[in-house]
DNA sequence: GTGTTAAAGTAACATCGTTAACTTAACGGG
DNA sequence: CCCGTTAAGTTAACGATGTTACTTTAACAC
C-alpha cells in the first residue's frame, strides 16, 4: 500500500478553504465572472487541483449553497432552543432569517441562484435547504402544541418562509422601491406574517 | 446617401423575434447553457449578426427581463382598471401576480436572475420593474382613498409584492416542501397578505 | 453604372471549464 | 536502503464561448 498523505481533516480543511476563497470571489465579482483559474490563483494552486476536491465549478457552488443553508438552519435552531414561547420563537425566527440574509447578502444570493438548472439536480443543496425549512416547521409545531390548537404546521412554516424569503430576496437584489428605511419595512412584514400565521391555525 | 433598408418597425420585429427565440431556448436549457451561436442558428443568422440588435448576451437577457416586467405591469394594470373596489383590486392583483409567475415560470426565473451583477447596472430592467411595482402602489392608494383612511401605500404595496414574490420565487425554483397541493397554499398566502395590508393601514 | 452604407458573414482572439497525461513525493515491504 | 505504489499536484491541450475586427453583399441616391 501507499500513503494516505492527507488526513480526512486536512482534506476537509482544504475543501473549506476552497469554499471560502470561492465565496469571497463570487461575492466580489459574481459567480459567472470568477474563473476556476482565478480561485486557484488566489489559493496558489493550479486550476486543475481544485478538481480533486470538487467535481466541477457547479459542484463547488452547490457546496457553498449547502453550507449557507446549514448556517441558516443553525440560526433557526438556536432561536427555537432559546425562545421562551412558540410565538416568540416564530417572531425571533423570522427576524433571524431576515438578519441572516441581510448580513450575508452575497451568500444569500448564491443560495437562491436560479440559473442552476433545476434544484433537484443538486441533492446536496436540496437536502440542506429542506433541513433548514424543517426548523421552521418545528417552530410552527411548537406553537400549535403550546396553544393546544389544531392547525397545519407545514402551512404556517410556508407563510413564515415565503415572507422572509420574499423580503430578503428583494432586498439583497436591490429591488425594493423604499421611500423609507429598510428597517422600517421589517417590522410591518413581521407583524403581518405573525398575524397571518396565527390566523391560519384554524385551517 | 444610402439605404435605411430596414424600417424602424422591421428592426423592432427582428429584435422581438430574437428575444422570443432566446427566451424559448433559455427556458429550455437555462441562460448559461445557451450560446449566442445556438440562438443564431435557430434564427438562421450568424452569431455576430445578433450584435446589431443587442450589445451583448447580457443585454439580450436584460431586454427579455424588461419585457417580462412590462407584461406583469400590464396584468396588474388591467386588474386595477377592472376591479370593483380597492380591496378586490388588491386581492385580484395578488392573484394576478402569482398567476403570471406560475404560468411563465421560466420567464419569471429569468426576470429575477440574481447572478446579474447589481440590478442598477441594467437601467432598462430596473425601470421596467419599477413601473410594475408602481401599479401595486396605485392599487394601495386606491384602497386608502376608498376607505378614507390614512396609511402608507408604499408599505402596503411592499407587503403585497413581498408575499407574491416570495411564493412565486420559491414555487418556480421548486423550493416548497409541500405536503399538500400548491393551490392550497395560495389561498392562505392571499388571506394572510390581505390581513397584513389592511392592518398596516393605521401606520 | 457607381458610390455609399446598412446588414450580414467570416475569421480570429482570449478565455473558459474540463480532461488526459505526466511529475513529484511520501509511505510500506523486502 | 531501495523500490513499487499511489495521493497530490502540474502542464498541456481540447472544444466551446463571448466578442471584435475585417470583409462581403445588396439596395438605394445620383
Amino acid at each position: 500500500m501507499a500513503r494516505p498523505a492527507y488526513s480526512q481533516e486536512q482534506k476537509l480543511e482544504i475543501e473549506t478553504s476552497i469554499r471560502e476563497t470561492a465565496l469571497k470571489l463570487f461575492s466580489q465579482e459574481g459567480y459567472r465572472s470568477v474563473s476556476l483559474r482565478a480561485i486557484a490563483r488566489e489559493m496558489e494552486l493550479s486550476a486543475t487541483a481544485l478538481y480533486r476536491y470538487f467535481d466541477n465549478k457547479d459542484a463547488l457552488l452547490a457546496a457553498i449553497r449547502a453550507e449557507g443553508f446549514q448556517q441558516l438552519r443553525e440560526q433557526l435552531n438556536t432561536v427555537r432552543n432559546n425562545a421562551a414561547s412558540g410565538l416568540e420563537a416564530a417572531r425571533e425566527g423570522i427576524i433571524g432569517y431576515i438578519s441572516f440574509g441581510l448580513e450575508k447578502p452575497e451568500l444569500y444570493s448564491l443560495m437562491y441562484e436560479l440559473d442552476q438548472r433545476d434544484f433537484e439536480e443538486t441533492p446536496l443543496v436540496f437536502e440542506s435547504r429542506r433541513r433548514a425549512f424543517a426548523e421552521a416547521e418545528a417552530i410552527a409545531k411548537d406553537m400549535l402544541k403550546e396553544g393546544g390548537q389544531t392547525g397545519n404546521a407545514n402551512q404556517m412554516a410556508h407563510l413564515f418562509w415565503i415572507s422572509a424569503h420574499g423580503l430578503v430576496a428583494l432586498a439583497v437584489a436591490n429591488q425594493l422601491d423604499l421611500g423609507q428605511d429598510l428597517d422600517q419595512l421589517i417590522e410591518p412584514v413581521l407583524q403581518s406574517t405573525l398575524l397571518g400565521i396565527t390566523h391560519s391555525q384554524g385551517d
